[in-house]
DNA sequence: TTGTAGGCGTTATCAC
DNA sequence: GTGATAACGCCTACAA
């Protein structure tokens, strides 16, 4: 932890200049005698380039923030396990903000663009306030957008499409024979709540059935509010014969209740859930569950962002990107094992000490 | 966009010098007049402190890097869930630095701690090698590493204990009578893979049950390969009657291979992982699972770390975190619902757009 | 109380 | 080619 050395220790030990000594770290053109003095004593103080003097000068940090509100959320890990590689590939450093579910720490996060320790952020609002658009109008540093911004929003925005995922989900427990197909959303005043429940809606329009409110129940995104709501509407319509659930967690709480009430998945009632998290491929019977491509949103982003990053100058970009239906055994039963690989992303233990 | 103002800009429009606007913004005692000149002027533009500038001043950036193999893996996401909380309220960013199973990655980050863009590092080694530990004694900031490490190695160090976590589930199994205990563990040559199996023999040993080869299988830490195991274990041996499996992906294919062969868990076959996951929670029936302790560790690893930031000079310190069996259905049996609230850490749904 | 000046470690522009 | 020297934006003696 010895103060470390810089390019002035470097040059008196070489005999030249800091000039020289920058010219030769950076590779510039140099007489080959200067090179080998000044790497020799690079090399052997142990000599790395200080960051942080970089980037004052350079005005560049090679940071880029992800700003959520909780990376325990699986739908945000999967961003983040894919944006990550992509700007280490691109060699940016990766600033984690997890800022909770307060609307007042996502306006921080963007306000601290100002201290400029970041070239730019990717963000997922939990919802887009006024505040969220003024910081976003006049943000020093580029910003892209996971989720919905409105037009002329002077940011890129990647976006994803739940309505039409429910549709695909309600589409296919169509296609298998289910008429009285139930929906168990979470709060309508939530961006994803409203989404899903509009979507139903027109999915079932589309397929010529009619809503029914009895067929409806709105929770939370848990499993236990999954549990309480799939046991009310059973309670309530028992001839139902599907159910759509807004999250696979509730999804858990149906296979939860319909287990305990005796009734077969999917025989008597198909469950479809929604993200289609690692807890799909576990559960037992495995969840069909509609993903809505948080993955491939995380490197889309990291991606127009980079661009952005390259000082290409374009207008704000939007992209959505397009949900899809992983079929399991809780629509089609079967015996039907978790493909091979599928649940090695989160595999391997973990290093520990076999202390004590 | 803009160019951002910097003190500079400020004074000019204040009509003061660049110290007395530094004074102002620091607070440091400054005659009321010119401390609402600047104010003003500070607040009509927009003015916010460069972080990288101060950094190069004050030789602190006020970030930590966490560093491991991979952000997917359950247990390093609860160590980072609950080191990003501990950090913020420090006053510290996360840099988070996803390495892969490489170990040459690894060096390079510690060897980047050169740079100094970090004020320190928490660090999950897959496996400690020399080159590791050149780098930890020269390392030009404080680094906590989550793991063991030799002794005299001047780091701290947050340790699991995953032998003595295999002995509390075996003594588990082994008060619900069962006697013919099955291992099912990953490669020995990592250092999860042989704490766990040592702590196997142990274990028996101390219950002075037999050790028998036949009632152990080596695959590696995924559900596939757990099923393979399974399925070579219980050829071998029909007569087993509990199964310690090294991690959960490998106990949840342990329940598929069982429920395939027609045996009941925990009935015929009790089943224990280890980790606790999400998925113990989630599959069916429940999954008995050991705690390692994970979110304690990384919980720890972040306050040693500040400890040390806060320039205290300690001796290195060694924390063993204890391991904890949590029980559910899996060897117990019954319907036992998982606890209330406890899936809800990974809840709610996710905002999206609704778009197309 | 306030301003001038120097330095944090680099890079880059000049003359030489 | 190479060496002074001036930034980058901020903080802080020290002098006024």
């Amino acid at each position: 932890m010895a103060q470390g050395p810089t390019i002035t220790t470097i040059a008196k030990r070489a005999g030249v200049s800091i000039a020289s000594v920058s010219r030769v770290l950076n590779g510039l053109p140099t007489r080959q005698d200067t090179v080998s003095r000044v790497m020799a004593a690079a090399e052997e103080l142990g000599y790395v380039r200080n960051a942080v003097a970089r980037s004052l000068k350079s005005r560049r940090t090679h940071q880029v923030a992800f700003a959520m509100a909780d990376v325990g959320n699986p739908a945000y890990l999967s961003m983040l396990r894919e944006i990550q590689p992509v700007l280490k590939d691109a060699g940016y450093r990766l600033v984690l903000h997890s800022t909770g579910a307060v609307v007042a720490d996502e306006i921080d996060v963007l306000h601290s663009l100002g201290e400029r320790y970041v070239d730019g952020m990717i963000m997922v609002p939990l919802r887009v306030t006024e505040a969220h658009l003024e910081m976003l109008a006049t943000a020093r540093a580029p910003v892209v957008v996971i989720g919905s911004v409105p037009e002329g929003t002077p940011v890129d925005n990647v976006r994803a499409d739940s309505r039409t995922g429910v549709r695909l989900a309600i589409d296919h427990l169509h296609a298998l024979g289910r008429r009285r197909i139930g929906l168990v959303n979470g709060p309508l005043d939530t961006v994803p709540g409203a989404a899903r429940g509009a979507g139903y809606r027109e999915a079932l329009g589309a397929l010529g059935l009619p809503y029914d409110d009895e067929l409806v129940e709105i929770g939370d995104f848990y499993r236990d509010e999954g549990r309480r709501a799939v046991a009310t509407l059973l309670a309530r319509r028992p001839d139902v014969d599907a159910l759509m659930c807004a999250n696979d967690l509730i999804a858990l709480g149906a296979l939860d209740v319909l287990r305990a009430a005796g009734r077969r998945v999917p025989e008597d009632v198909a469950v479809v859930g929604m993200d289609d998290t690692d807890l799909a491929a576990a559960s037992w019977p495995s969840l069909t569950s509609v993903s809505l491509g948080s993955a491939e949103r995380g490197r889309t982003a990291a991606e127009l962002l980079l661009d952005r990053l390259q000082e290409s100058e374009h207008a704000p970009r939007v992209v959505t990107v397009p949900p899809r239906l992983t079929v399991r055994a809780s629509t089609t039963g079967g015996e039907a094992p978790p493909r091979v690989g599928e649940s090695g992303t989160t595999g391997s233990g973990e290093p520990d000490g076999g202390g004590g």
